[in-house]
RNA sequence: CGGGCUGUAGUGUAGUGGUAGCACGAGUCCUUCGGGAGGAUUUAGCUCCGGUUCGAAUCCGGGCAGCCCGACCA
């Protein structure tokens, strides 16, 4: 992609209407763009990066027996009803009627809409597991908005329902989510707490929800800076814990924490509501287990922001960013003595070739100016090809992230740029 | 929903009663060319409604919008 033709520029001053540092970066770098309060457009390179978070997601997903479906944001409110939801939820549920005066709503969740569905599709227990998941918009109705992408009221998240034919089955899936989520987070570089929660309106058993440390966030968690262990203050019966539950030691510390992904096991309050039964193996008519696990895309975006980023950008983990290399050619105008387009432009191919995605800035603007956007943007690689590298035969590469700097020769730069995506990152997405 | 703050060119800001200025951006031309370079020229604005006043960006009331704190947050 040609530097010139992205249809967002970057700003050089931070929004007058954006306060958290992160989502500054985001609206200065052109990713996002906030239509009105908590909700926002996905430009061209932040929905790159949501499709890399949706990418990886899917990848664990499918790993794990999930599949995929779609299911709508628009649901009536007869659904609702069965669960006792519509009151439960209140006045976070968008409410509407439609052109037949009946009552609908956009659904902030989908335990509901989904047990609707599978009464028709579950009998009998032959069929258990059956996991299914969706990447979709959710809406609700948020009192308050908050920290760009962190809290929005329209936004995009992976949720994931579990459909078990005993209680065990689900602890024991429950653990595979709880892995699988791990690595999510581990290959988006973000160090995300496995935190102790409580089920809220859902279940009397604990749930475990993924923090991520930042002051953009809005939990507060106790931590153990000993064994990692970390449960929610709102989990917290004496005010007065010290000790951690885990390893017993005095070391428990609060943070402010973004919730980036959640885990719960529903046991049957929504099978016995939708009426999901199965047959034990003693030939008992029993309600399916479930369990629901959510994921924030968005809100992954925006932590990122917060909590990776430096005086010049953002720095985007090699998996998610929206480009793996910004190109820039550095030639004196109508004097280009050494062939530097030329070779710019061949390193472009062969790289996109190879299967990289590229920024290659052609703009006629200052050296300065060019490796400013190559940082706000967050680029992973920067490679720059100039009369005074080629004087070496060679491109000067250097990693956003380290700020390490290496010379490499021509041929061999695509060989570098390959061996860095895998070892830089200890994950990688097909 | 309570409390606080704020709305001025595309963006960021100055302007507290007397006809709105700066910077960035964008366009054209020239110079420059490894960390947002310099010059010339062009571009474009007072959130809306009402009130006070000879006169309102400025004062008053209301609406709308945004941000922060709190409440809320499957």
């Amino acid at each position: 992609m040609y530097v010139s033709k992205l249809a967002f520029r970057t700003k050089k001053e931070n929004p007058s209407d954006e306060f958290s540092p992160g989502a500054q970066l985001l609206v200065r770098a052109g990713f996002v763009e906030k239509n009105f309060s908590g909700v926002y457009t996905y430009l061209p390179l932040g929905l790159r990066v949501l499709k890399n978070v949706a990418a990886l997601i899917r990848k664990e997903m499918d790993a794990i027996g999930g599949q995929e479906l779609l299911m709508p944001a628009l649901t009536p409110k007869a659904i609702w009803d069965i669960s006792g939801r519509w009151e439960v939820l209140g006045d976070i549920l968008y409410k509407l009627k439609d052109g037949q005066d009946k009552t609908l709503s956009l659904a902030p969740t989908h335990e509901d809409v989904l047990s609707a569905i599978m009464v028709h599709h579950l009998s009998g227990n032959d069929r258990l597991p059956i996991y299914l998941y969706q990447i979709q918009n959710k809406f609700r109705d948020e009192p308050r908005a908050k920290s760009g992408l962190i809290r929005t009221r329209e936004f995009l998240m992976k949720d994931l329902y579990s459909f078990n034919a005993s209680v065990d089955d689900l602890n024991k899936f429950y653990e595979i989510v709880k892995e699988a989520y791990v690595r999510i987070f581990k290959a988006c570089e973000v160090k995300a707490y496995v935190t102790q929660a409580s089920g809220g309106t859902f279940s009397k058993e604990n749930s475990h929800e993924f923090m991520v440390e930042s002051s953009a966030g809005e939990d507060r968690v106790l931590v153990c800076s000993e064994c990692s262990f970390a449960k929610n203050m709102e989990v917290v019966n004496d005010e007065k814990q010290q000790g951690c539950d885990e390893c017993k030691k005095s070391t428990m510390q609060e943070i402010k924490a973004v919730e980036v992904g959640n885990i719960f096991k529903l046991g049957t309050k929504f099978s016995e509501a939708f009426g999901l039964y199965t047959t034990n193996e003693e030939g008992d008519k029993v309600p399916v287990v479930m369990g629901s696990y959510g994921i924030g895309l968005g809100r992954i975006m925006g932590t990122i922001a917060e909590v990776s980023s430096d005086d010049h950008g953002l720095i985007w983990p090699t998996v998610l960013a929206p480009y793996h290399i910004y190109l820039v050619p550095l030639e004196k105008s109508g004097v280009d003595l050494g062939n530097v387009t030329e070779i710019a432009q061949r390193i472009y191919k062969d790289l996109q070739e190879s299967g990289f995605d590229i920024l290659y800035d052609d703009r006629e603007k200052s050296a300065g100016e060019k490796f400013g956007d190559a940082d706000i943007l967050g680029i992973p690689l920067r490679l720059v090809v100039s009369e005074k590298t080629l004087k070496e035969n060679s491109v000067e590469i250097k990693e956003r992230k380290t700020g390490k700097i290496t010379l490499v020769p021509v041929g061999l730069v695509t060989e570098f740029v390959g061996h860095f995506m895998v070892s830089g990152s200890q994950y990688v997405v097909n």
